[in-house]
DNA sequence: CCGTATCCTGCGAGATACTG
DNA sequence: CAGTATCTCGCAGGATACGG
């Protein structure tokens, strides 16, 4: 059993997914704006993850992760790499020359996000087959719904 | 360093999210839909995470999970399962009685789902302080630029 | 109690055009 | 090269009402 919420009333320290009741002691653990899923919200979005993962390999020029990225557009890039420069997760280095050149690359704290999100990235390679099994048993259960044309 | 793509044109067992190389051996891994991407899709959303780490903790029923969760609508506790359902992540018991009783639980699949899950909100949890002194230092950089006040 | 069926809205994100 | 500035659109997701 994977404990993830507390015992109702109870205090300490716990990942802050669940109870309310848990929050009563860490104001900064709020029900709404709860600090564990901030860490989605950042590399849950669409692009942050392909981000992070190849500067993990190296740094990079803006141009060249626009490139390695395929269909992210120049506004998300901008903005995806704004948000993670933001946060602690990259650095940007402006070059004084010209044509302009930046460099952006993972900071420690990005590393460790990185390894952390691999975990999942992991389970996912490992568990595809028995999602995608699970979802062609599913779809068979229930037959999408013909849109009328049975009169 | 942290290897998450391939080196150009090579072969083997890679983390699907950078080059498109790699792809050429596993026509699973398409780009577009980068399968390493589901997960997160699917973790990623605004409610799964919370109704697996919920259900980690024991069996719930559909209204329990509604009160549970602070904020989430009756349609999107329902999308938001039937997602997880169909992806074999959680269980779906419904006991023919009146009224209705219908329980969740995780599966095998989801109680490894959840565990690698914990990494990254283990990894929030201590980096958080962290983070907020990143986003404060870079505010105070980039004071919000002041909306047309100052004439 | 446990859902579906609609309607409606805000925001994520693409396309495009323009600058230092 | 490395961005900003607009405009636009689809769709995730909330509110509400009803059904077995």
């Amino acid at each position: 059993m994977v404990r993830t919420s507390a015992p109702r009333a109870q205090e300490g320290t716990f990942f802050c997914l669940g109870h309310l009741e848990i929050t009563m002691d860490f104001p900064e653990h709020t029900v709404a704006g709860c600090r564990g899923r901030e860490i989605l919200e950042r590399i849950g979005d669409k692009w942050s993850l392909q981000v992070i993962a190849l500067l993990g390999d190296r740094t990079l020029r803006f141009t060249e992760l626009k490139r390695e990225i395929e269909g992210i557009s120049q506004r998300m890039l901008t903005v995806t790499l704004r948000g993670l420069e933001r946060d602690g997760i990259v650095t940007r280095t402006v070059y004084p020359v010209v044509p302009p050149r930046v460099d952006y690359a993972l900071t420690p704290m990005g590393t460790t996000l990185l390894e952390a999100a691999i975990t999942l990235v992991t389970w996912a390679e490992s568990h595809l087959s028995e999602i995608d099994a699970a979802r062609a048993a599913y779809d068979a259960r229930t037959p999408t719904p013909a849109p009328v044309t049975s009169n």
